[in-house]
DNA sequence: CGGCTGATTGAGCTATGTCAAGGGCAGTGG
DNA sequence: CCACTGCCCTTGACATAGCTCAATCAGCCG
């Protein structure tokens, strides 16, 4: 994989990403005080209980944010592609990480600073708005999960976890990640996510490549997903 | 049970609330445009897909804040006690309602409009910190639950819940939740939540008079609790 | 070629869900 | 004051999804 030198600018060009609300002398400063760096596949971009010293915005890559559970399963909490930040919580709570953001894809995550982040925070109101949308959206996410993992089976879990992987990366239209990612991601366990993903092949909803899946029935796949509902 | 005319000062007093950085005229406007009602046990206070029109704060009494899952099972995300905000989030995104609210002790809510609300949000500063806190303080928790019912057995999650339960709200020292709505707080079912409760009692953890419980070992229930982190 | 990492598959085991049948207590109405 | 009704709570018996452990396989890299 070829990493470019990346400016901010890259960032707020992708149109989810928060900076698209930033002035271009806002991005000029960010770009001066930003650090870029490069993070090989499994390397930690910052580990659970440590204290942040600024926010991550991924560039390239992908990012997984976990947490370990019980027994030292880690569970993946979101996982982060570019243009996506990682950390702002514990930044704006000024505690300790709670989470561990891992590298999944060799990547190139740049830091900004604390402080810049704070300023911009206090200087410009939309992008402060923007960050509690994202907050809001979370929390969302995170209840929505809540509530799969109490009464779904991991069936319609690994279903709903296809679709949604599918639907955020669209561009490589494959998905790539570890079988024990995956079931991280659900909250499983590698073999029964690995049968499940067998299951799902047999019946002709996804298609396997080397380790990567593809999904050819996505209507298949929303009607097991959604079965409980 | 009886319950005052509410005013916001009450809410203020309260230590944890949010009114707390609100200055005393904020705080008589709040009064003048907000509406408190009555709600019995068992009472929606909003639902699920519905659009919010404020934001609701527990007075008296005690709300649960539940997502429908699969198979019709209510899973709570979160109990409001007094002095606690209720459908921010919702009303913040200017979207319906993903949670419904119901209380599950007779209360008192008062209705602060959306017009109100995001007057205050836009004019005083601090208020609008304290709500991304709040924000903030509920992802941590939403993670936590993520995390544990991933991984952890109802056992221990149950120790986690009623030690929960037990610390925020002190006052009353007794916990007097419906078994179902532990079990729904801990994303599982009535009887085995019941099972685990009756061995807990065995083991000389909690006392039952009636139907609430008290805990007698806080210690035992922690080990419990984080035996498998 | 050997070693490593991840994927698979099989065989059991167990925690937890399901179903069914009481039991107790509180409030209501006669 | 008693019987009735409607909640909850409790317990037992049983079924099974999903976890554990263990062995094997397949691709990849030095």
């Amino acid at each position: 994989m070829k990493l470019t030198q990346s400016t901010c600018k890259i960032c707020k060009g992708s149109e989810s990403s928060l900076f698209s609300c930033c002035t271009p002398e806002e991005i000029e400063n960010l770009n001066l005080a930003t650090n870029c760096s490069f993070y090989k596949k499994g390397q930690p971009v910052f580990q659970e209980d440590s204290m942040p010293v600024g926010l991550y915005c991924v560039s390239e890559g992908l990012v997984k944010v976990t947490k370990l559970g019980s027994n030292g399963k880690e569970q993946i909490l979101r996982i982060a592609k570019p243009g996506d930040l990682v950390g702002y919580k514990s930044l704006i709570m000024s505690m300790r990480y709670k989470a561990s953001a891992i590298a999944i894809e060799d990547s190139s995550i740049c830091l900004i600073p604390k402080s810049q982040f704070q300023e911009l925070l206090n200087s410009n109101r939309a992008f402060y708005d923007g960050i509690m949308q994202l907050l809001c959206e979370e929390i969302d996410s995170a209840e929505t999960k809540i509530t799969d993992i109490a009464y779904k089976p991991v069936r319609g879990r690994i279903a709903e976890a296809l679709l949604l992987l599918n639907s955020s990366f669209v561009d490589k239209e494959q998905i790539t990640l570890t079988r024990e990612d995956l079931a991280g991601l659900v909250g499983t366990v590698k073999e029964t996510a690995i049968r499940i993903i067998s299951e799902f092949k047999n019946e002709n909803l996804i298609e396997i490549n080397k380790r990567s899946i593809k999904i050819i029935n996505e209507q298949g796949l929303k009607k097991i997903s959604h079965l409980y509902d």
